[in-house]
DNA sequence: ACGTTTGTGGTACGTTCGTATCATAAAGAC
DNA sequence: GTCTTTATGATACGAACGTACCACAAACGT
């Protein structure tokens, strides 16, 4: 057989590949032939790694949410040395902000997988669910320590406050992706109430 | 020439078509001929009144959003005899949460538009960007009648509480879209920041 | 009354899509 | 040294898409 290949390895490859095409032509326009040609390799390749186009996209889904995991984990651990957990809250919020290409893509195909997810029930059963919530218990903590330590406005719900906060911060990321606001004051608006929340 | 038709009416009514299919199908998956099966007519009657599939989307997002706006204008309406600009307020912002069938159809294909808009110019140069900059400059009002009013919390940012409200409005709207929240709660969260803002 | 315009049915064309099929070369297994 | 397995190239297929074209019947203008 020719020279054994990783699959994993190839199947990431072909997945970034993915990634790219959707984020030029929009994720509801990409086809297997585009993801080929965006990957350098023949038609026959992506099927052989995906038996289908939906495989294809459940993986790219899983892709996109892990290389997003890993960048919140890292704008995450790049402030955590700081003295407060205020920076590391944040970190976290505007960790979703389309600030950068990267940071673009993200929301912009995680967004469209959100869409689908809507009318196509193999993506709805996705962790469309279970990643948001993680970033709700993990907001929610980081807030009960903030208010444990005296560092919050009296009366703070911290769960409400976190499920408030993720919401605008996604809000934001939208409003941003299409154009109606940029990056700067869209964490003009995020640092504001952040100042409304933490005592002054 | 067969009985007259009012040509208005008619596009209206293949528009309607158009939402129905696109909740039911998504708007990426619909085409002409679903549109012409749900209004009931033929698919050269949807190609007569709409000469292209970009104008007949182009229209569509035209109708959504004249439509949108009655909603929430009679929602306002319904909640304007009440003593103050709470009411209003939270009139407003619950208006885009995916409370009834109506409101989760205006939520879907509002995202699924903006989302088309990223990679779609045509759409992008659509009102994406001037009536979420009406809704935020009604909101202002609202917000700084009730600040000099002296209901509102010392020190309050309207604009930019008012941005920030309504990110955390749309951002809860896509949430309960997707089925991680239910509508209830996504209420109560606008209703405890509200609380939050106006003076106890 | 006649000619022109308007609305609509039917259908065909060219593309593109996801998928399936056939062939074949290279590298293991034994 | 066979013989099987693996990876990939090339291509074909049926379906569905947006659009274009042709025909025709019904009502208006004059």
């Amino acid at each position: 057989m020719p020279k054994r290949v990783d699959h994993a390895e190839r199947r990431t490859e072909i997945a970034q590949a993915l990634v790219r095409a959707a984020g030029r032509l929009g994720l509801h326009a990409v086809g297997m032939r585009d993801v080929a040609a965006e990957a350098g390799v023949s038609l026959r390749v992506v099927q052989y790694y995906f038996e289908s186009k939906e495989k294809l996209l459940l993986f790219g889904l899983q892709y996109l949410a892990g290389r997003f995991g890993e960048r919140v984990a890292n704008r995450v651990r790049a402030a955590g040395d700081n003295p407060g957990p205020r920076a590391v809250i944040e970190a976290l919020l505007t960790a979703a902000l389309p600030v950068d290409e990267e940071s673009r893509l993200f929301h912009h195909l995680y967004t469209s997988y959100a869409v689908l997810s809507v009318t196509d029930e193999a993506l709805a059963a996705q962790p469309f669910i279970k990643d948001p919530d993680t970033a709700e218990i993990t907001l929610t903590g980081l807030l009960q320590q903030a208010n444990d330590a005296g560092l919050l406005e009296a009366g703070t719900d911290t769960r409400t406050e976190a499920v408030g906060l993720l919401a605008m911060s996604a809000g934001l990321g939208t409003s941003v992706l299409v154009g109606q606001r940029d990056a700067e004051s869209a964490m003009a608006v995020l640092r504001y109430h952040l100042d409304r929340i933490f005592r002054s």
